[in-house]
DNA sequence: CCGAATATTTCAGACTGTCAAGTAATGGGG
DNA sequence: CCCCATTACTTGACAGTCTGAAATATTCGG
């Protein structure tokens, strides 16, 4: 694993390489659309369907969006100013702010959840087994501990 | 509007849905780090890469980027200043400006790949069946005419 | 030759991101 | 108990990406 051999990929690998760039290319295509679909940005997004499983604290968010938390800051005052978030206290620890989804806030998650759901849908093209399969060599090549 | 079907996809659909955004995380992590090593943001290394195939009219650009013409400029501008790319004019339409990368541009593209070629290699984990099952798969997931 | 269309740039504005500095609260050691 | 290093969050300044509208130059069909 240490020793880096810079190897040339064959040209089978490239070829898979260049198909994950069009998947990764399309995810975002749709994720975005179904996030402009509820006036929000790619971000906003990410943060909100963080938040629609539970409360968390401000450095926590940052880190799942392996950003800084001082960005953070500016994501969920947008959020907050539209009543999609709010922040609240920690009782354990007054240093902490918690964000929340709002009801409002819950409902927008939702949407843009069945909106991804359906959009992703090239799956569909996939039979079942089909998917097994994608499924597997997914998790392989990610060196999911099976 | 093709009246939208919201069948609630299966527990496997979702796993799979989860896994390739796992992936895309991944794939953008690798991207933005390669490009990072040579001083250059995701954008600017996507565009550097664009041209070191074909110089290309701006307005091409911008379609392959999937951003509007003026965002292309600033981008440009910057590549341009670090003299990475430049500006020709076009000989068969004087509207036209090509942007070509320069000998240091093609350079420091060429080390972009290779970076990239490197780490993108969680696929070092799957043997050759298994990536010509990936490649297949993916294919039929993205509907690929070619 | 004129006017519509095209290619690019410029500008204003919003958002994401970084970093450094500041404030508030926590908690352990003297 | 108090101090102070640490932690959580915010603020401000700045760079980059992106959009949309307006300005300029050029092309091209009639």
């Amino acid at each position: 694993m240490a020793a880096p051999q810079k190897t040339r990929p064959d040209a089978l690998t490239l070829e898979v390489v260049d198909l994950i760039g069009t998947v990764v290319a399309r995810y975002h295509e749709e994720y975005d659309d179904a996030a402009a679909e509820h006036a929000l940005t790619g971000a906003q997004a990410r943060l909100l369907s963080l938040l629609s499983l539970e409360p968390l604290p401000m450095r926590r968010l940052a880190q799942k969006l392996k950003c800084e938390p001082s960005n953070v800051t500016g994501i969920v005052d947008r959020l907050e100013s539209r009543g999609l978030v709010e922040r609240r206290p920690d009782p354990g620890d007054r240093r902490v702010k918690l964000a929340a989804v709002t009801d409002e806030g819950r409902r927008v998650a939702r949407g843009l959840r069945d909106s991804l759901h359906f959009a992703r849908e090239p799956l569909a093209e996939l039979s079942r087994d089909e998917r097994l399969a994608l499924r597997d060599l997914l998790q392989r090549m990610l060196g999911t501990p099976s």
